[in-house]
DNA sequence: GTCTATATTGTGATAGAC
DNA sequence: GTCTATCACAATATAGAC
């Protein structure tokens, strides 16, 4: 709820402290969880004092709204948006893989986040709906149900093997995504470094859009 | 860290009260997050006083620990041991399947539980190496090793396309785990209630491993 | 808008009776 | 072993000066 937007009355060192706070919050969220984080370091981090953060965002609680609605806001409607289109399955599974690493890329750790604090506070995906950006849940029926009719006519002609869209989804989600989610738990058991990490992504990106469609083949 | 075992002096209602602090921790920690969690919640949840669990534990990080072991423990030792056997590739990807869905259905939170504990307390891993049920860090070189053979045959002899076995595993814990993970926002998003996600969750069961030698294929 | 106190409650942990 | 009572401090939130 932005509904705080504050009236410009002083300084306002660099014009967007606000930014500055969100952008702070979120690499603490992430890093220590929701409830795990701490308005102190957050403030620490956005380098002002706590009060400012109960000026701009009144509690904590909504500050971890506005943060988890960033952040969902942006992952969800590229890919909606992309699995909505009417492109070829086979670009839209290519196109999905490569806009997903590479988005993800940068922020590693933004899936895990957003999955966790999916699973501890459902209701903030209420947020999502009215969100500008774009309104996932009321679009996800529409995008099925056009998957649907593309997997179904290929289905139907034979150049596809029969698969339902919610699970055509859920095997591109779970492929694209997993390795960020289980990411600490790679490195450990794999033995990666980051710049290992690295590479298992490159060549991900590559071969992953190869291994789906050729799961998909009859 | 057992070294509280406790000498048997009084009570112990049924004998086990340490063993319902355990399955009350582990539900609540779960549920709430490690940080979120309360020991209050805890004790109310075991049938037990707050004070109680400090006898038992010691401290909340303590508890925190004996809970990730023990769950950890649930999930890593079985793959790892399906997978480093010498069935086939066909079998394993199979049995993994069935195996992975059919014991995680029965706590389905667990594996967003273990992911996002490594994510936030990394040096968790170490206890594992000590637990007697198994030693899943040092196991999954050997582990990796065996599969390598397998697959480089298969892609050898033109059975099997190519493919690294860090990026099998992926792949087939991703298609297997992902689902759990994610459940609140599938639920969501498909609009789905626990009866609809046991139906997916049958059906994929039943779809997954011929969709993952499908991909397997050359 | 931004800061320095400070109020207020929450929460892990311990003391000590039984 | 289990309980009640309580300590000590951490953490969110607010008041009020600038």
């Amino acid at each position: 709820m932005s509904d705080q937007q504050p009236t410009v009355t002083a300084v306002d060192a660099d014009g967007d402290t606000e930014r500055r706070i969100l952008d702070a919050a979120r690499r603490v969220f992430v890093r220590r969880g929701t409830s795990g984080a701490r308005m102190q370091e957050i403030a620490a981090e956005a380098g002002v004092n706590q009060a400012l953060l109960h000026y701009y965002f009144r509690s904590k609680d909504r500050l971890a709204a506005a943060v988890f609605r960033e952040a969902a806001g942006r992952l969800l409607p590229a890919v909606a948006g992309l699995l909505g289109s009417d492109a070829s399955l086979e670009q839209k599974v290519e196109r999905f893989v490569h806009l997903y690493i590479d988005t993800v890329r940068e922020t590693p750790f933004l899936p895990g986040y957003v999955l966790s604090e999916l699973h501890h506070y459902p209701e903030r995906l209420g947020a999502l709906e009215s969100s500008a950006s774009a309104q996932p849940v009321p679009l996800v029926g529409a995008l099925l149900e056009r998957l649907r009719v593309q997997l179904e006519a290929r289905a139907a002609d034979g150049t596809m093997r029969h698969i339902t869209p919610e699970q055509f989804v859920v095997n591109l989600l779970a492929l694209a995504v997993f390795p960020f989610v289980a990411r600490p738990a790679l490195n450990l058991a794999f033995g990666m470094d980051d710049e290992a990490f690295g590479r298992f992504l490159d060549e991900r990106r590559a071969e992953l859009p190869g291994f789906i469609l050729n799961a998909l083949r009859p």
